[in-house]
RNA sequence: GCCCUCGUAGCUCAGUGGAUAGAGCACCGGUUUCCUAAACCGGGUGUCGCAGGUUCGAUUCCUGCCGAGGGCACCA
């Protein structure tokens, strides 16, 4: 990487300035910027804004010290002086051919970075089977998948897990809800419960329950029966839960159950560890967590007064289960309303004697979705939601995807269903996949006219000078400190806006230059710059999970 | 009351301890004998919510205040 040879000839020219600058040890490694504007260079430094005041003399003093050290470097072509003190350093563009030669070589895989072992758990979605996705899951989905492929980029091994609790007072209500509906379809009287699901799914799983198991199910004694229908009505809901995560480009390694848990006796054994390590006590007849000594504002409930163990008790004895299968880290991806359960978690991973930082529950703020401009109503026991499935159906994985990772974890976004569904300029995911669409025209076109791509090692990349080319080679270059850092900052939206970007520079260079011509030299070099942004605009919508079409159609004109 | 997130251009949002804070949309104008005009080029707008503090340097870090959204159950 360019910048590492970089920093190293800085530190070099360092260390032999350092006797004149009166400095012999501790000196600082310099930290390159990213110069805004062109002519400040391609890279700069200020490490002669942080020494001058230890050694007391101006800072653009201590920078000139330094600039008359560097080594010269067949990769530098000058170093200036700039502004209060900056080291404004010129490359030549050797490296970005370079990068666009790694492009070529590693296709696919280029950004990316091996497995190192280190494994990470993604758990996310994680909606209990009451009914179907909608429109309030979407943005969950989309982050922790887009995550899980963050990290799998950057050398994690990911595993994604969808958890959910298949035996709470929700699975009841929604087991009497279906139960209800089935006796209604018998002939007999019946009454969907006030607190229970009234949307018009449940009537559609009661009618598939009774051709497919029979009515004898209404016979059943009424603890039976409910158990029954509850089973029968999750399986069916789980299913199509999975068809919907299927069409949203998201598949899960694992369903997890909390009854698992209790059945494996790892609630009662967590309090236990938590009792133990002094961090659980006994009050008016509940078990309590110490939640207040790791930052939360009160204990918390682990086992009630009645015996059942809280939500919360049996996040313990999760966080017990998937430490225990060797996850170097736990991410969580957790809607706003979570934010209170940040400390407790963290803390439980504490007492638990687990490291916190391995924890790491990331929340995201809400998306109102509108219809032009009309906030869309949701709620799932009211039956009054619209599915995740109806928002596919209207504008696309693909548009639905790439507009909820456009936006920072962090902000509250307004989604309008009807904005998104136009296939028109206000809608960045057409203008990344229009350009990766653009580029498969070109090849084509040159594999039309008989022009063979060679070997890009007989390429005379030096061809590609003007403004457009070495600005798209740049872009191509900075790719794999992209993913890195998008990685490392686990925000998705970092790459949906490169490979915005990227697009832009390519869509600039198609303008203003033809890439096959009748120079042949000329021809060579521009279609494998071509090449290798079409490839890298791919990787980059992989991370998203939008797709990269070959070719798209033209907008109808009466939109 | 306490906690979390946010407050940046008319709108939707990026961004950063540095040198003149960006993009898209919207608005006006221009570009097609030529690889997809879902494109490109030009035109301008900011007390970076307010006030202090730390720093050589703050829109960025800290504190307080104001405003918006969300959360503060032995529920799930």
């Amino acid at each position: 990487m360019i910048e590492d040879r970089l920093v190293d000839l800085l530190s070099e020219a360092l260390r032999i300035a350092a006797p004149d600058l009166g400095i012999d040890d501790d000196l600082p490694r310099p930290e390159l910027l990213a110069p805004r504007r062109r002519d400040h260079g391609d890279f700069a430094t200020n490490v002669a804004l942080g020494l001058a005041k230890r050694v007391g003399k101006p800072p653009r003093e201590v920078a000139q010290a330094i600039a008359d050290a560097v080594p010269s470097a067949p990769f530098l072509e000058k170093i200036e002086v700039a502004g209060p003190g900056f080291l404004n350093l010129f490359t030549t563009d050797e490296w970005l051919h370079d990068a666009l030669r790694e492009v070529a070589d590693a296709g696919e895989a280029y950004g990316r970075v091996d497995p190192d072992g280190r494994r990470a758990q993604v758990e996310f979605v994680s909606a209990n089977p009451t009914g179907p996705l909608t429109l309030g899951h979407a943005r969950n989905a989309a982050i922790g998948d887009a995550l899980a492929r963050l990290l799998e980029a950057t050398g994690w091994t990911v595993e994604r897990e969808y958890y959910f609790n298949d035996a709470g007072g929700q699975m009841d209500r929604f087991g009497a809800s279906v139960e209800a509906r089935f006796l209604q379809l018998t002939g007999r009287d019946a009454q969907v419960p006030d607190d229970g699901y009234h949307g018009a799914y449940v009537e559609v799983l009661a009618r598939d329950i009774l051709d497919i198991e029979g009515p004898g199910l209404a016979d059943l004694g009424d603890g039976e029966r409910l158990l029954r229908m509850r089973a029968e009505g999750m399986a069916r809901v789980l299913r199509w839960i999975e068809a919907t995560l299927e069409r949203f480009g998201v598949t899960f390694d694992v369903y997890f159950r909390e009854s698992e848990l209790a059945a494996k006796g790892e609630i009662e054994a967590a309090v236990e560890r938590l009792r133990d390590a002094g961090a659980a006590y006994d009050a008016e007849g509940a078990t309590w967590f110490r939640s207040t000594a790791y930052g939360d504002d009160k204990d918390r409930v682990v086992v009630r007064s009645n015996g059942l163990h809280t939500y919360f008790g049996a996040d313990c004895a999760y966080l017990v289960d998937k430490f225990s299968r060797g996850f170097d880290r736990l991410l969580y991806v957790w809607g706003a309303d979570h934010h209170g359960d940040v400390a407790r978690v963290k803390g439980a991973a504490q007492a638990l004697g687990y490291d916190p930082d391995a924890v790491e529950p990331l929340v995201y703020q809400w998306v109102s979705f509108l219809r032009d401009g009309e906030p869309v109503p949701m709620g799932k026991r009211s039956g009054n939601f619209i599915a995740l499935d109806q928002l596919l159906e209207e504008v696309g994985t693909d548009a639905a995807r790439f507009t909820l990772l456009l936006y920072s974890n962090d902000a509250a976004i307004n989604f309008d269903i009807e904005a998104v569904k136009r296939r028109s300029m206000d809608n960045p995911v057409y203008y990344v996949q229009y350009g990766h669409a653009r580029i498969a025209s070109i090849l084509a076109k040159a594999a039309r006219e008989g022009v063979m791509l060679d070997p890009i090692e007989n390429a005379d990349l030096t061809l590609l000078a003007t403004d457009a080319e070495t600005d798209l080679l740049r872009g191509l270059a900075e790719v794999p400190e992209l993913i890195a850092y998008a990685a490392e900052l686990r925000a998705p939206h970092r790459v949906a806006h490169a490979s915005q970007d990227l697009a832009a520079r390519f869509h600039r260079f198609y303008s203003g230059c033809r890439v096959v011509s009748d120079d042949a030299e000329l021809t060579q070099a521009r279609l494998w710059l071509a090449a290798g942004t079409k490839q890298v605009l791919a990787n980059l919508l992989a991370l998203l999970g939008v797709s990269a079409p070959e070719s798209m159609e033209r907008a109808d004109d009466d939109d």
